[in-house]
RNA sequence: GGGCGAUUAACUCAGCGGGAGAGUGCCUCCCUUACAAGGAGGAAGUCGGGGGUUCAAAUCCCUCAUCGCCCACCA
């Protein structure tokens, strides 16, 4: 067995480790024939031209626990791996690269573009797969996935056609979002408002003839360059100041368009001048408006957001430009009434944060309702569950009110819409799984649609495209639906929602998924979402440099609790560093002091601290599978921690080294070498059982430790990635409440002790005798057997304890575990600061026993409360005022 | 305009009906043969304000305040 370093360190860990676990096929699960339904998870496949951030950093830790774990309980397990084609997003970057060559796409042509960004992708899609494995993930890296792979491009065209044919798809001029930069349209959520500080300017319309003595009417708007496109002015049915110009004719200003002024119960009498402006090219409401009375609709945009030639003399200049033109050409007409402050939602493109308009244009939609209301049902009865629960509310609002998604975009990479047109006659448009080059009408020539799909639409797919559907393939039918998904909130409606529909339309009904986990989200310390383009961001993979990835992930759990985010602060993560060393070092102690030939074999429980740490671990098992079986993270991490630190090595380690050290020496008694091979193998069994329960979030440094554990043959295994997942209900046989009791009693004495030592500064290595008095019979027995552990860690030389000790003179008092322990302190005492600590305590002590003396006495406490509650109390009675009396007894003393 | 979340020790956060907790930081002591990335001890909180329910509230309900997020077609 190679020596352990006096620290941890995952570099020199971590890489050998993940190689020996990719050259061992551990991540890899083929289906099965029968048996139990495997474990699986589908990766949220991340953008090829993402590297990975804090929130990847959490999100694939989440994941890699429950494989870990489940992987650990014998089921089969896989978790897929793929990436994603972003369209957008990687069409941007290949452009940036043309640019920086003075190129545009538009240059080079449509084919040489695609075929950039596959070279792209080859060249860059791998960076994050290269980062997942520096944490450790176990995906299935033989089997890696792309959005575009050829069986993934004929699962879209399925879906396509599917939808199209049954009606589900259909094609139509409707307002969208445009993004100027993108120059492509965007689905509604992929626009994000943000409140921004604008003006609401008054201008006034003149009427082409006067009704009665009104020659005008006042409008009121936010985008004062839309006017160019105005075809109506609309006011409210039953406004009683319009009445009677409804029906009349507006010229309108600067373009001498004549308008008509209509009635229509969208407007609210009580905004602004309660007569509204109609641009239908330009606003989904006026859209509505013009259709409902026939006004026309007039495009004043162009794609890149300058104006169109219907917009007359305005033309080309910029929406920016026009909006102050429009302004200051209506105050030069005196028709500018006035400006107010209004602050409004203006939506912006998710992917470049660009300004985007409403734009009138022939599109590509689903008709989602149909599709929305078996995913509504699936997550109602409790076949997908959202964790935590809240979020199936935001899930059933959204869906309850969905919209039509728009799926076209006007980008060159991504999934061809499958549409083709035969120019030469009329026949109706086709969506085909095959390309069509001749109609089948007339045999003439055909042409494809230029527009792709949203990148969603194929990520909709994932969990059952990346098992081969449509092909009916062995992994699809044993695979899925996969078990957990763990995602990000913000793609819930993006991603989550979609999946959920189109997983029930295409897979036999059947739901995706049977848990979502919706994660924290990790902002930086100020709260502040993390930016790469701010530099507020943190790179987890300088995390790991530092901390190590087991150091991060341990990091992460800790903070993932569910509810609340994470303010990301690199601080944090020291103490789980530190935590890996902590394990190391206590796994080093245990190695240090087996001997060459030890046998291993089953826990021996001889002592109480034995029979304790069993029971402390036991409790640790089933504490720690409850937690991760609920996604409850950072419960698991924290019981981790305190055990293994707080139980394990400050005491337990501790308690051992009495047995461990005597056993060792030459002339050990057979017994003292017994006890000796007992303790050893008690450590190594809570140390095994430990690891274990540690490895799915810590998975590196325990695969180091416990592949040099002596173990008995049917404990081990080749990988603790493989080695069982500890039982919970097997290791309940280990509980033991009296021997934890037991415990407690002896560590409060201990505690008692120190804390006296520290305060009169007696040095660890002075001896020190001490007198208890205990009303129970059970103490002095307990104290007596346990003895060797009061020395070990109190430095207790000598004792006596009984029922009717005395206490001997120049001595301090602490009362612990019940009892009253006196510490010899002659010549010592510091009697003023004795007498100060002590009133304090009384005072403390006091009001506690006031507080639980109330309570007893008040009926309704006595009626109304659980028997063991009052029992609980009144034992907490008896306790509080024993302790009263002994701090009085102690301050009279001292006053004396 | 709706909805959600947060408010607990100096900081970051657990706890979510029955004795206020952790990590970090701070103070004192200790390089004791697993670990100074450590050990021992300690100080530190009217659990955002106000009502209510209950024998009992940090925990449940109402309300207010502050901060943050999401949804929404009010020009």
């Amino acid at each position: 067995m190679s020596e352990m370093p006096k620290a941890y360190d995952p570099k020199a860990v971590e890489t050998p480790i993940f190689a020996a676990w990719l050259a061992g096929g551990y991540f890899e699960q083929q289906p099965l024939p029968e048996g139990e339904r495997p474990f699986t998870v589908a990766i949220p496949p991340p953008n090829v031209t993402g590297s990975l951030h804090m929130g990847h950093a959490l999100n694939n830790t989440i994941q890699d626990v429950v494989v870990r774990r489940a992987r650990m309980t014998g089921r089969p397990t896989r978790w897929v791996l793929g990436t994603d084609h972003a369209g957008i997003a990687t069409q941007n970057k290949v452009e940036q690269l043309l640019a920086s060559q003075g190129l545009r796409r538009q240059d080079i042509g449509r084919e040489a573009f695609v075929e950039k960004c596959w070279e792209w992708r080859a060249e860059h899609g791998s960076t994050i797969i290269g980062q997942l494995k520096a944490m450790g993930c176990s995906c299935d890296y033989s089997n890696e996935w792309f959005t575009m792979d050829p069986s993934y491009q004929e699962a879209v065209r399925r879906v396509f056609v599917d939808w199209y044919d049954r009606g589900l798809i259909y094609r139509g001029k409707r307002i969208i979002n445009w993004c100027p930069r993108c120059s492509t349209a965007l689905s509604d959520i992929e626009v994000e408002h943000e409140d921004l500080d604008s003006h609401l300017w008054h201008f006034r319309y003149p009427l082409k003839d006067p009704v009665g003595a009104r020659d005008h009417v006042v409008v009121a708007t936010t985008r004062p360059e839309t006017m160019l496109g105005d075809t109506c002015v609309a006011v409210h049915p039953d406004d009683e100041r319009y009445r009677d110009i409804v029906g009349a004719t507006v010229v309108l200003p600067l373009i001498g368009r004549e308008i008509p002024i209509v009635a229509d119960d969208y407007v609210d009498p009580t905004f602004g001048t309660g007569a509204v402006k109609v641009t239908p090219a330009h606003d989904q409401n006026d859209f509505e408006i013009a259709e409902r009375h026939g006004c026309e609709k007039i495009n004043i945009l162009q794609a890149d957001a300058t104006i169109s030639p219907a917009g007359g003399r305005y033309a080309g200049l910029s929406r920016y430009e026009a909006r102050r033109k429009v302004v200051a050409d209506m105050e030069a007409a005196e028709l500018l009434l006035g400006i107010d402050d209004h602050v409004h939602a203006v939506g912006h493109c998710y992917r470049c944060h660009t300004v985007v308009e409403p734009w009138l244009s022939d599109q590509w939609f689903v008709d989602m309702k149909p599709l929305a209301v078996p995913a509504i049902d699936a997550v109602r009865d409790g076949r997908v569950v959202f964790h935590p629960k809240r979020w199936e509310n935001v899930y059933f609002h959204w869906m309850e009110g969905i919209r039509d998604w728009c799926i076209s975009r006007q980008l060159w990479w991504g999934h061809r819409i499958p549409v083709y047109y035969c120019d030469s006659c009329d026949a109706k448009p086709v969506a085909s799984m095959d390309d069509l080059t001749e109609c089948s009408q007339c045999g003439g020539s055909m042409r494809q649609d230029e527009d792709v799909l949203d990148t969603w639409f194929s990520s909709q797919l994932w969990p059952f495209a990346t098992l081969g559907w449509p092909k009916h393939t062995p992994e699809l039918d044993y695979f899925y639906p996969t078990s957990v998904l763990s995602t990000a909130r913000d793609i819930l409606f993006l991603w989550v929602a979609r999946m959920i529909m189109s997983g029930i339309d295409f897979v036999d009904g059947k739901v995706p998924f049977d848990d979502v986990i919706i994660h924290p989200t990790v902002f930086n310390a100020e709260g502040k979402r993390m930016s790469k383009s701010l530099g507020t961001g943190i790179d987890p993979l300088d995390l790991m440099e530092h901390y190590g990835a087991d150091g991060m992930r341990f990091g992460l759990m800790l903070q993932a609790t569910g509810s609340q985010d994470i303010r990301f602060a690199e601080e944090k993560l020291g103490s789980s560093r530190n935590f890996a060393n902590k394990i190391w070092n206590a796994s080093r102690f245990v190695l240090m002091n087996l001997d060459e030939h030890f046998v291993p074999g089953e826990p021996e429980v001889t002592t109480v601290a034995d029979a304790w740490i069993l029971s402390r671990l036991a409790d640790l098992a089933s504490q720690v599978d409850e937690h991760i079986t609920t996604y409850q993270f950072g419960e698991a991490a924290r019981a981790l921690y305190d055990f293994f630190w707080n139980e394990f090595c400050d005491w337990y380690i501790e308690l051992s080294k009495g047995r461990l050290f005597a056993g060792a020496r030459d002339d050990a008694t057979e017994a003292e070498q017994g006890a000796r091979l007992a303790s050893q193998r008690n450590l190594v069994f809570v140390l095994d059982i430990a690891l274990r329960l540690l490895h799915p979030m810590m998975p590196f440094v325990t695969e180091e430790i416990w592949c040099r554990l002596p173990l008995s043959e049917w404990r081990r295994a080749s990988s603790l990635m493989v080695a069982a997942w500890p039982d919970p209900a097997e290791l309940a046989r280990f509980r033991d409440e009296a021997a934890e009791r037991s415990v407690s009693k002896m560590l409060e004495i201990v505690v008692a002790v120190r804390t006296v030592r520290a305060r009169y500064k007696i040095a660890p290595r002075q001896g020190i005798s001490v007198v208890v008095r205990t009303q129970a019979e059970t103490d002095v027995q307990l104290l007596d057997a346990e003895f060797t552990y009061l020395n070990a860690l109190g430095g207790i030389d000598s004792f006596v304890a009984a029922t009717d000790a005395v206490k001997p003179a120049h001595s301090v008092t602490v009362v612990a575990g019940g009892m009253e322990v006196y510490v010899p302190l002659e010549g010592l005492i510091d009697f003023e600061a004795e007498r100060t600590r002590v009133a304090k305590e009384l005072a403390a002590a006091s009001s506690d026993l006031a507080k639980v003396a109330r309570k007893l006495a008040n009926e309704g406490f006595l009626a109304k409360a659980a028997p063991e509650v009052i029992e609980k109390e009144r034992s907490k009675e008896a306790e509080l005022a024993d302790r009263v009396a002994v701090l009085r007894g102690q301050l009279d003393e001292l006053e004396a």
